[in-house]
This record gives C-alpha cells, structure tokens and sequence, in this order.
DNA sequence: CAGAGGAGCGCTCAAATGAGCAGACTGCAA
DNA sequence: TTGCAGTCTGCTCATTTGAGCGCTCCTCTG
C-alpha cells in the first residue's frame, strides 16, 4: 500500500503503469489508493500561506488609495503571521527596488522577519530612520539595516543612539553627533522607506514597552491611535504630541511625508484604525499586510473615493 | 488556486465540474493545480507509521522460528519507535487476547507505551511479572498494570516490591510477604505473557541503571547479552548468574518458559542480538518489533530451519 | 514599427480513471 | 455437505484527464 501510494503520488506514475509493474489489477491500485487516503496514510494538505490574494490586494488598495497593496494570506499565532507579512515585505522590495535608490528602514517585529527573508538585492543604500530601541540585539533596529545593507551590497547608515530620551536637550545634542547628522542629513534623499505600523489603541507597539503609564495615559488622551517611526498620529492622520518628538532621535513628519515610496508591513485585524490613520497621514503610500488586517481595513470607511482607478 | 485545490483535493469534485462552477476551462483548472503542487501549496505526505508490512512479519517470523511477528513501520526517534511498536502491541493484544486468560506483563519503555494505546480488551486478569523498577511513577511496572487491568475490567495484581535487592535473604523475604506471594502464585497459571526486552550488549536496558559498575562489568563477562523480566539470558539462550535472580522478585526462568504464549515487543536494530538470545532461551514466541529491527534479525543466522513451514 | 520570442489559452485525441455490476471466494451455521 | 452473507476481485462503459499542438496576445529589441 505505501509502495503504491508512493509510487503514484510522489513519482506521479499512473495507476495502469503501477498494476503492470506490480503484477496487480488496476482496480486493486485504485482501491489500495482509496484506501491510503482513508487511513491517513496519505495526507494531502493545502497551505496557502504567503500566496498573495490579487482581489483583496487590490480592493485594499482602492479602499485606502494607496499606490499598491500586497495582502497575503497567513495563519498561525502573531509570530506566525509577522514571518509571512515580513517575507512578502521582502519580495516586494526586491522585486521592485531599483539600483542607486536610497532605502530607509524603521524598526520592528515585522521588518525584523522582513531582514531575515531578504533576497539579493539591487545595489541601494540603506538608513536606519529613527534611533535604536529594546534590549534584544537580534531585534534592533542596526541589526535590520545591517542585513538589508547585506542583501543589496550597499552602503549602511545606522543610528547608534536611543530613540526616546528623557529630554529635548539630550535628543538635540544626540542629533549634533556626526554620525547621527550624517543619517539625519541622508532622510531628505530617502527614496523608498519601509515601515512597521504601532498602533496604541488598542495597544499594540514596541514603542510603548520604553515609555511611563503616565505619560502613556496622556498621550492616549490626546488622540494617539498609531505610530510610525514614532511619529504619533491622530485617526484624523495629524501630528499629535510634538513635544514627544523633540524628545526622539528619528525621521521629522514632514520629511517622512516628503519620501515618494513608503512601504508600511503591518498584520493583524487589531491594527486595522492605526494603519488607517497613517495612511490619511500621508505616511504610507503601500501597504503589505495579512488578510486578516485587510478585511478589517475593508470594514473602515474608504479613504478615497472608490470610483477612483 | 488555492480555492481550486481545496475543491479538487479536499471535496473531491472532477476538474470539469470545477471548471464550469468557477468559469474557467478545464485545463486552466487543470494549471493552477500542476501550479499549485509544484509551488507548495498543496502537499501530499505518505506516513507509513505504524503500519504492518505482512511480508517482512512472516519473514520474521519463519526466521527466529515463532508462532507469529508483528513488524510495523516506525520513523523518528527512540521514542516514536517505542509508541509505535506499543501500539502495535496493544493491537495485537486487543485482537488475540481471549476473556478469561490470565495476563502476565514486565515492564519497560514499551510497554508503557503499550499500556498507553491499550484498546478495550476482553476480561482478563492482569499480574505483574517482576518487582517494580524506577523512579518515575508514570512509568512504573505498576502503572502499566493498572491501566491494562483498567481495559479488560478483571482484577489486576501489582507487585509492591523493588525488582531487585542487595542480597537473597531481603528477596526472599519480600516473596514470602502475602501480597507479593499471591502475585508470584499467579504465574503458573499465566496464559499471555508481554515483555520488553533489554540488552547488555550494546548497553540498552532500564535494569542497567540500578546496578553497580563492579557488577554489571561481571555480569558481562559471564555472557550476559539480554534480559528479560531480569532474567539475564546468553546469546546460547542459557540463563546466567543464577545468583542474580537470588536477589531479584521475579518470574523463575523455566516458570516463564512454560508459558505458553510469550511476546516480546522491542524496537531499533540494536537489540537485534539481544531478541535472538531472548528466543533461542525459549522465552518468546512471539515478536511485535520494528522494520529496523526485524530487518537487523534476518541478518543474523536462522534459528529455525526455513525449510520448515 | 516589424518581427522574434515567450507565456498563456483552449482544442483534439488517446489514455487513464471511477461507478457500478457480476462472479468468486471465505467464513459460518445449519 | 449446502446455503447464506459478506468481502474481494476484475469486468464494461462512460467520464475524466493529460500530452501535445497551434493560436493569440504581450513584450522586448533592433
């Protein structure tokens, strides 16, 4: 029975062929096929996992009036779900990316899986857009910009300094290091930037591991749904709490808004508002997202007039 | 595609109804399925675990001379072997044992796997062969009896003695405690017997563990190869170090010979020797045991003529 | 702009396959 | 032994499927 099912599903010989070979009717292979397959002894499995869903992607992209959207379909736990977003991130930049572009890197769990399922890429420079954050070097922000600048041979131009410091003054002086204002300098050239999505309500964001209850409960109140390069954003897509960015090592608003090609990786319907809101922003011109998220999208009033394209 | 493969692979519904269901032709369904095998979306895996191969059991079976062999399929480590070959076991058991025999089990890896798999049987009763051994109470030859007992409802009959002592007077004590007395009575009406078999050589035994380096090196030099409900048998099939049973609460050699039906259940090639001692030693006649093993016995020289049967 | 090259599509025809059926065999009881 | 029920086997016939071919459309290049 293994014999026959292996040589008929694996080598994709057929039943007649098998009979022959094996001295047995046709009807006896049938029936010894019928058989694997009740007894689980051939199991057939359909992982649609990474396929892209064209339809959906491109509703998504009506819906928000982005210039594309990548929807991939992906199940499993949150973990689970990052890898799929952050591969399909990655065939998206080395599909599209064109050589002598500068590419700019925020952080996150998303772009970490991203990093790690980079192919080659065309020959760009890479800069890490906002300072460094957490305690795992495996996920920091350098680590990621280190292994994109890998894939594509380019140079690369990490930030070696936190991202959230107590006070203006400290981020200032930060942004005056030469290595600092040498990246700083470089967001102005930034072609292409790729982004994970925070949202603070619900909570979902790295971002929010490194700051007091306090003053998380402030900024709450005045209207933070998502960030982005921790820059904080409204469900209206402003600006809220420029007194938290004085306070940051990363990319400005309006020089983020200024990059033509912004890639936004984000999965999961609880992020659904926060990707709204930095797309009205103007923060995010693509979107690679799960199917899950996508649907959720789908179910927010349109950004653009669906009669559009 | 994907909504193509389900259809074809999971609902079973002919490519041309596929077709015209969805509006396209026939060999366009007929595409995306070819697609989606050779991208992975759909996977067909043949798991042979667990199944008899018929052929390599009588071959076995004709080999060592027994009244039956039970050869199953198993992949993966030690202990995905062991619950295969136990399940096997529990098999077997659950088609051949006949209500009112009376069921004698050792103890070991397997057989707790066994006890584990164990299907309703017919009402028997259910002793314990030896002393109990180990520190792990999941895995003690109590355990194994009282889940048996627990499937053929008779009466189990554990032995609450350790399966070896420091000198015979301690052993013999314990034979004469009512209890243990009562189980050792049983034996001569035991009908089934179940071990597991343990080697010395290579060192593959559980009874290894309670013995001193001093002795066990002894021990092997008198020709120590398998063990059996700790009776410690030569590759000639002869029983040696009598003066170890003197200290060990167990089954005699020649009450365990008379038993009529004795299966041993025992995977990995390793063990290959060991079986065949086990066998010349008349304390086996029947084997449930892995392709690997089975196949490390045929290797070995007949200890049966062929001719026969 | 013309033409080469390649990918995708659907056709024909022969081969492969499944459904259903009738005969053969086995086990069991009378 | 006979008869019965259940299972297994291989048949016929209609349907499904795959191989190979030519067509069309698209893209790239000179």
């Amino acid at each position: 029975m293994v014999l026959v099912a292996r040589r008929y599903y694996v080598d994709d010989i057929s039943k007649v062929q098998i009979a022959q070979d094996l001295g047995l009717s046709r009807f006896k292979v049938a029936r010894l096929l019928e058989q694997a397959r009740s007894t689980g002894v051939v199991t057939i499995t359909i992982d649609a996992d990474g396929l892209v869903d064209a339809e959906l992607s491109a509703r998504v992209c009506r819906h928000l009036g982005l210039d594309a959207a990548v929807v991939v379909e992906a199940s499993g736990d949150e973990n689970a779900v990052r890898r799929q977003v952050g591969e399909a991130a990655a065939r998206l930049l080395g599909e599209t990316l064109h050589a002598g572009e500068v590419l700019g890197l925020a952080w996150g769990r998303t772009l970490t899986a991203m990093s790690a399922a980079m192919p080659p890429l065309p020959r760009v420079d890479v800069v890490q857009l906002t300072g460094a954050i957490g305690g795992d070097v495996e996920e920091s922000p350098v680590e990621i910009i280190r292994r994109v600048a890998l894939r594509s041979g380019g140079s690369a131009r990490p930030i070696f300094a936190p991202l959230v410091v107590d006070d203006p003054r400290t981020a200032q002086a930060l942004r005056r290091q030469p290595d600092v204002a040498a990246a700083l300098r470089m967001f102005d050239s930034v072609t292409t930037a790729v982004v994970s999505v925070g949202s603070w309500d619900p909570p979902n964001s790295q971002l929010l591991r490194t700051i007091s209850e306090d003053e998380r409960a402030h900024l709450l109140q005045v209207g933070v749904r998502a960030e982005v390069a921790s820059l904080l954003v409204s469900d209206e897509g402003e600006l809220v709490a420029p007194d938290f960015q004085d306070r940051c090592v990363t990319i400005g608003f309006e020089q983020m808004r200024a990059i033509p090609r912004k890639i936004a990786a984000a999965g999961g319907a609880p992020k659904a508002r926060a990707v709204a809101a930095i797309v009205r922003a103007g923060l995010c011109t693509e979107l690679v997202t799960d199917r899950a998220l996508a649907e959720a999208l789908l179910q927010l009033p349109a950004l653009a007039s669906t009669t559009a394209s």
